[in-house]
DNA sequence: AATGAATGAGCCTTCATTCAT
DNA sequence: GATGAATGAAGGCTCATTCAT
């Protein structure tokens, strides 16, 4: 219809986009390809032409979110590579909290429900959105904690920092969220900065500790 | 078909039993009432006949799974209340990480699908299972950080400490487990108690530094 | 709705019947389940029901039809065992070609299109249906040419006998008759003895002259 | 796209080609339009395009075959019209059994499936090549049995004959063959020559059985 | 002449629920 | 009190065909 060829990418587009979204809200297994065409003004037939099959367009959905989330959020909160480690940490827990917390960025929305509900079509989640995320902190806090803390005890900070930061992607709710309270941090933009301060600080204190341990350990 | 109702009660009692297991493994979607009364080794028509549908079965198979927990676990570590608070924190922290690690306590399982997937049926959980666990957190944190402390802060707190207990929880599969890797504290008891003591002296030190910088900025 | 569970019976038995006739004329996939309900007076889901799936219903519609059809005719043309063994080969033609061109004998229409288009569903018919009676022409045909021809010549007296009986299925048609002539043998029975007749004594001659070669070889 | 409309027929003939091979083995339902533009490399549209419609490719893929077998095959088996009258039937008997069994020729592989499940699509089938074929023998056998025998004799007499030769046919398998046991003429070619010697002296046999009787009755 | 996106009808199957014993 | 047959709505997917370039 219109000229270019465009709308062609635009309806495989457009169910990628509504895809991600209801998929986000209501897992797999709550969506059905009928709603997602119905979303995309596109024919109920139009899935699996692009997509083969609605496992497949899950895989693809969830790359697209992926890739969208990149694009909106540095990972590293923007902070550069020669400040101070403190500085870097706190730059990366603020960079993951955003990207947990806002409504709009759907890929961990989809992250969480597969990590509950593992519908074993994701297994690149794992090696592309969360490995490098979990490396990264591992680096920061070896580098804070110091070169002779054991890997696992590096391995269990890390486990403390990030989940401090996915906390609040719990109790999210799609359709069903009549039943729920609002999460504090969708009050306002200061609830949510205050959390993260709070994170860093936490987090820094709990460092601070296990490394004063090890010390007196030797 | 015995006089007296007890080939009734057993009935009852092998569904919900089977439905815990099932809906902690599977989701609610994931199950279906065939499955259910087939492992129960009870007619297909069972579930609708003593439970009414579906969802009510999923209630009070919640309950069920909840009920036998609190029944195992003690959770407040069986710390008695005269001991210095340090000992008390430690005491939930251990306690809930059991509670959340134990393969056979099928409550977390089915409350972290929940939290992921909100069906909107089990209200009654925030209510009756984490809301306690929460005000009683907050009490201890509350206890170690001083009355002057905001209550936005020691809401924080709380959800720093919770969040790392129920961390572990994340990547618990079900039939699809085939796709994973083991988690830590499935491999070893050691491995476990490890993260247990790490988590006490993490959110110390943590809590150390929150009160350090709140008396720092009066 | 009739008292004693009849009517259950009733609609797999009804089940049967339609899908044994539908799949003899139309073949496994020119038959929808959707049709065999239609016909039958049963929900769409009753298939599914009843026999788990399309390819199981049509397993067992094939063994009720095998199982009706040898029912209806005696294999060996109700021939004692007694008789001479021309006369038993007669039976044997007779009683085949009979079961062949039985327009309500739904066995050797699901056999034929089997045989043209194997779905891989009906290995059992080769087993439970067509190897006994090529065993049977066999033993009858090694009694006229004697133990001393070879087990090759015999097998291929019995493909150019049995050749003869199966051939009047091809051409018989469903649902597209209107396109065909009628075959010879629904003209009227007098037509049907006659190429019985024919048959045997063509074979019966075939096999005379198999066996005079045999002898002059010697 | 080249000039001159080469390359539509080389798309038109490979269409063509490919569809008599999928007719073949997978007959008319089991073959989609999309498999036979893969295998031919051309567009999901160019059968539509080329041939209207399915229905129509069949005819015009089963023509394509038809024409390729006879000019690979002489029907009359390379016998002169002088020789005696039992060398050309040998002759004619040997070439429609190789036709039928040659795995490459894919003319009968269709008309069997035609035959067993006819989509009425093929109508030509019976005259153009099954008519001339059945002529071609009858004229050979009244020409054996004398002009007195009755036309429906030499009717039958056809049909034993081109039974034989038609009778390897079934049981000839498609995709699903991993099921099946190999047939005997695919093992080597004596088989084959053995079983048309075998058909010759049976049918020659059968044949002056039949004009023994019918000289005795008169 | 040829293409690739798009369509709609239809197919097999699943599943929570109901109904008549 | 308990059962098993039966139902209807819906789900994912296939496929021949059409449409707009």
């Amino acid at each position: 219809m219109t000229p270019g060829g465009k709308e062609t990418l635009q309806t495989r587009e457009r169910l990628l986009k509504v895809a991600a979204r209801l998929f986000a809200t209501e897992g797999y297994r709550g969506t059905t390809i009928a709603d997602i065409c119905r979303h995309a003004r596109a024919n109920i037939a139009a899935v699996n032409y692009h997509f083969t099959s609605k496992e497949q367009l899950y895989r693809e959905a969830w790359r697209y979110a992926f890739q969208q989330s990149i694009q909106r959020h540095h990972p590293d909160g923007e902070i550069p590579e020669t400040a101070p480690v403190e500085e870097r940490l706190r730059g990366r827990i603020r960079a993951l909290i955003c990207r947990v917390t806002d409504r709009n960025n759907l890929e961990f929305q989809i992250v969480q429900k597969e990590l509950a509900q593992p519908t074993g079509l994701l297994r690149e989640v794992q090696r592309e959105a969360l490995a490098p995320l979990r490396k990264n902190m591992e680096a920061l806090i070896r580098e804070i904690l110091g070169p002779e803390v054991s890997e696992e005890e590096i391995h269990f900070c890390q486990m403390s920092v990030m989940a401090q930061c996915l906390g609040p992607m719990a109790g999210r709710h799609g359709r069903s969220s009549r039943h729920s309270c609002q999460p504090f941090w969708s009050r306002n933009r200061k609830a949510l900065a205050a959390y993260v301060e709070h994170v860093v600080a936490f987090s820094l204190g709990g460092l601070k500790e296990i490394r004063r341990l090890h010390e007196s350990k030797r």
